[in-house]
DNA sequence: CCCCTGTTTTGATCTAAGTCAACGTTGGGC
DNA sequence: GCCCAACGTTGACTTAGATCAAAACAGGGG
């Protein structure tokens, strides 16, 4: 804890980085590296939905527009009303939420082939604010497009209600570690889960690239950037992961795993022991 | 922070205390007092949704069965198989996730008329685990049959989405209160947001009574259950609030909106503003 | 290739809130 | 109506991690 002179955060700093790289440099913005959409990482949660037929004619009839930004720009800001989600093509994105007086937490990092924006189906307002972290290319669908695909695609529907129930339990995850963690156990359950993230796209699972700054984890875990830095020396020096600028190198998952006390490998444990036992209620 | 030693909390307490009681008075469980439909806290979720029909017939349909619970009963653990959702009718719960070494963070309080468990339409299997707080009353609803009914009924497809944003909300609020606000501001900020949920369902906004102990309300805030006292002594003392034992009365609630240091009230002054300039875009 | 700005690292010091301990309060069960 | 386990409160002491400060390092634009 200790935080009170509220510092005005990375925010500021951005904000201030943007205003003068504007100034310049509005070269190719839009539509100069368009990928067709096979290439796409919503290509991914779309093909398994049963569209059968051209899917590249059901795919361009949702996506309003092809958008990029570089580095430092926002999506969207808090406060916007709503009336799309984005699907990162390329590249990674933060969102974050913010008190009145300038302190940011960052609620989540995105890459490519995640979903964007659905949260503020409730309200439609952003709640939040996204920002990409490096030069990213998004797909924008208009919600009422959507919506209506989902009415007459049953799997789309249900792909929708997946996402959001994704998004909840990763929250659910964090809540814990903001919670209840020690920072050493924030960043082994944070490398381990950018690893399991890496692994599932099939990249390697032990070594790989953030794009995120020191300051963006320490304020994501709820540490400061100076508290990741000497638990990352402390991790080199233990022979458990070596982090040099921001190329990861795990040594050691299964160490890194007892030390995060993760939520989900003692889901896992859960799950095994219920169908080894096979017999429950008694009378 | 500084809880390294994992004190086993509230849980084991609860389950010891359960154990003890289950023994005795196992007394009139199911539809003793089952209330009807349009009584129900889910019938004020249904109605908007276009049901022009036999509203009870419609809700009965999807009605798998009631059940009740009585203080420190749960409705579904963690790892358990998900094939149906929760709306409670009466009372409360608490929903939690925990580390492997028994740590606890609460993620929510829910009260009548909301929905319970849509957070596991991801994996299939609960992430989480829900208590009731006090007796407590819900219906069950088959998930199958609600995927079903949203099909037909647009407007229960988007309300579904809109509950799941709603949560998303929650959520992003509360992981900015845990990774970014001083002790005084999360109580500060807790009072609050319970004062407006009273509010929303017209009852009083500045007395009403806590289903939950001092202790859960620490847990929810990531502070110690001492903490919570400390500063509610403190409001105490300030005139802005009194807290004895479980009925709270709030004396300023523009005072503890200050120092609460709110993302929502941030919110909007950010849309009044917004309309207010009238005039976006500039070259 | 060099400068300049933002990023990362390390050390010294401080503090909000955690932990431990002990005591007051209360309400549900018998 | 009494008892006792759970709940709530208050004080004394400890500490994980924040803040401050300052140096080393990178990398993109000119």
């Amino acid at each position: 804890m200790l935080r009170v002179p509220p510092r005005r955060e990375a925010d500021t700093a951005e904000e201030k980085m943007m205003r003068r790289k504007t100034l310049k440099s509005r070269a190719g913005d839009e539509a100069c590296d368009s990928i067709s959409c096979s290439d796409c990482g919503i290509y991914l949660l779309c093909a398994p939905f049963g569209v059968d037929e051209d899917v590249d004619a059901v795919l361009d009839s949702i996506i309003r527009r092809r958008l990029s930004f570089r580095r430092g720009e926002v999506l969207y800001r808090m406060g916007q009303p709503f009336d799309a989600v984005f699907a990162i093509r390329s590249g990674s994105v933060k969102t974050y939420v913010s008190t009145d007086d300038g302190r940011v937490q960052i609620t989540g990092f995105h890459v490519a082939g995640e979903l964007l924006g659905l949260n503020a189906m409730n309200t439609g307002i952003y709640t939040s604010e996204a920002r990409a972290l490096e030069a990213t290319a998004v797909c924008e669908v208009a919600v009422d497009q959507l919506e209506e695909l989902s009415r007459r695609e049953p799997v789309l529907q249900r792909s929708m209600l997946r996402i959001m129930g994704e998004e909840i339990e990763h929250h659910e995850e964090l809540m814990l570690l903001l919670g209840k963690k020690t920072a050493e156990e924030r960043l082994a359950t944070y490398l381990l889960s950018l690893s399991r993230r890496f692994a599932k796209r099939h990249f390697s699972a032990t070594q790989f690239h953030l794009s995120m700054s020191r300051g963006d984890i320490g304020n994501y875990l709820g540490i400061a950037e100076e508290t990741v830095c000497r638990i990352l020396t402390r991790f080199e020096n233990d022979g458990l992961a070596n982090v040099r600028h921001r190329q990861v190198v795990l040594n050691d998952l299964d160490r890194l795993a007892k030390l995060a006390h993760d939520h989900r490998g003692y889901l896992a444990r859960l799950s095994a022991h219920r169908c080894a036992e096979a017999s429950p209620v008694s009378p």
